[in-house]
RNA sequence: GGGGAGGUUCCCGAGUGGUCAAAGGGGGCAGACUGUAAAUCUGUUGCUUCGGCUUCGAAGGUUCAAAUCCUUCUCUCCCCA
């Protein structure tokens, strides 16, 4: 089997494969140019866009040459695979600021130095298309019947499809198409749920130019503790660090369910596979380890170094007890002296921080004993925090926050 | 275009003119147990200056009193054309 292939699924990035016999054969003659697309829908890529784009990061390591494309002119449809309900209509400026954004955080995972890769915008060829030639010209080639089997479509049959989302098929084929005939890419990656998709453009491929074009889905990556991939109760967790601080990303993937932690070593780390599984087959307290691991080197990834050790020391100093760690990686703010001589109830400095929404989040996280200062507990609601509460260590003085067991807040007393 | 059903607190989903800040479940949060795990058990889950205040698609109205009745609007779903 060809060596690219292999690492793909060994590490977990195979579900289906319209030929793999054909696949193996392309890659093993030479770079293969491939497809992943991303659709400019939010401000920022969340953790479940990653894995198309790590299993590119080991094509490109394996010689292949990735096309990545922005969806600026599909974001502005939206695909309706995998959705409930319709998506929200963007304006064109948000879709031009998010695919900024989400450039620059392909760049964590794909070079682009040179003719490495390349990346490309279907707003290019989508924006200014004309609709009877469209019709004409593509449309034709596709089936109502055929595409109302699909899976995607069913599904929204029931809630109700709009007329604009049932085309979302049609462009993303006639993408792969433009860049079969521009680039001569003959390989499109993505999720499993791309599937219909992807396989819709190979065979436009075919008809229009009668040429042979491969699809390679991966399988969607699910939690073992059956919940969303990515998602907390407060959102998704994304890429952006203005969106989701780094020590909250740090933190998302250290606390792992213990039987995800090989599976996201391999898809979310560039760590060897051999390593990954040894990590991962630790037991008990071992694999906290793992976990650390895994935190570590994919925060690395999309924050670079030094924002991974800040992250992972802040985690460190919060959860071991003293200690004189670097806890600037720690979400924090910056109070001053005369505002504590003031003294502040222990409920308003639990809303300022940001661990509590409101006074009564804070009434009952301090009622429920899940208050503490310093590392001591606070249970009375009417409790005054002064001047006296302010630690000093390594120079800088700073009342640290703990709300539950995780959450963790640092004013820097100034 | 005609007819029907419906929009309830984060989600699903009960709901009687007053005893509803609104059952139940899910989710969340907190506590116990732990390994910053899972499972389990317990408590809690609009805001508050703790007097109250603002919520049941929107705006009006009836009433001492409305999520519950009336009017208009709006959105969703279903059937017919």
């Amino acid at each position: 089997m060809n060596a690219a292939l292999a690492t793909l699924k060994e590490r977990g990035f195979f579900k289906q494969c319209t030929d793999e016999d054909l696949l193996n054969k392309k890659l093993d003659e030479g770079p293969v140019r491939i497809y992943v697309g991303v659709d400019p829908t939010g401000p920022s890529m969340h953790v479940g866009h990653m894995v198309p784009l790590f299993a590119m990061h080991h094509l490109q390591q394996a010689g292949h040459l990735p096309i990545v494309l922005v969806g600026g002119g599909t974001a502005r449809i939206g695909d309706p695979s995998g959705k409930t309900d319709m998506r929200k209509m963007l304006t064109i400026d948000q879709i031009k600021s998010n695919a900024e954004n989400l450039k620059k955080q392909i760049a964590n995972f794909i070079e682009f130095d040179g003719d490495k890769a390349k990346l490309v915008d279907n707003a290019d060829w989508l924006a200014d298309l004309n609709y009877i030639d469209f019709l004409r010209d593509i449309g034709r080639h596709f089936s109502v019947n055929r595409m109302l089997t699909f899976e995607a479509y069913k599904k929204r049959l029931e809630k109700g499809l709009s007329f604009i989302e049932f085309n979302y098929q049609l462009l993303q084929s006639y993408d792969f198409l433009e860049l079969y005939r521009r680039e001569n890419c003959i390989l499109q990656i993505g999720g499993d749920d791309q599937w219909g998709n992807i396989v819709a453009g190979m065979e436009l491929i075919r008809r229009m130019e009668g040429g042979e074009a491969i699809g390679l889905t991966f399988p969607l990556v699910t939690r073992s503790d059956g919940k969303k991939m990515g998602k907390t109760e407060k959102g998704a967790i994304f890429l952006d660090p203005e969106l989701t601080s780094i020590y909250d990303f740090f933190q998302y993937w250290r606390n792992v369910a213990d039987a995800d932690v090989e599976k996201f070593l391999l898809l979310y780390t560039f760590l060897p596979a051999d390593e990954c599984r040894r990590l991962g087959a630790l037991k008990d307290q071992e694999i906290n380890k793992a976990k650390e691991v895994l935190a570590y080197e994919l925060t690395k990834i999309i924050h670079g170094e030094a924002e991974a050790n800040k992250a992972m020391e802040g985690a460190r100093a919060a959860f071991k007890a003293g200690g004189t760690q670097d806890k600037s990686g720690m979400p924090s703010a910056g109070m001053t002296v005369s505002e504590l001589e003031a003294g502040i109830n222990v409920m308003d400095l639990f809303v300022q921080s940001g661990l509590c929404s409101s006074k009564s989040d804070a009434r009952r996280l301090v009622s429920q004993n899940g208050a503490s200062i310093n590392g001591e507990k606070y249970s009375d609601v009417d409790a005054i925090i002064g001047v006296e509460a302010i630690n000093e260590e390594g120079g800088e003085k700073e009342i640290v926050l703990k709300a539950g067991k995780k959450r963790f807040f640092r004013f820097i007393v100034k």
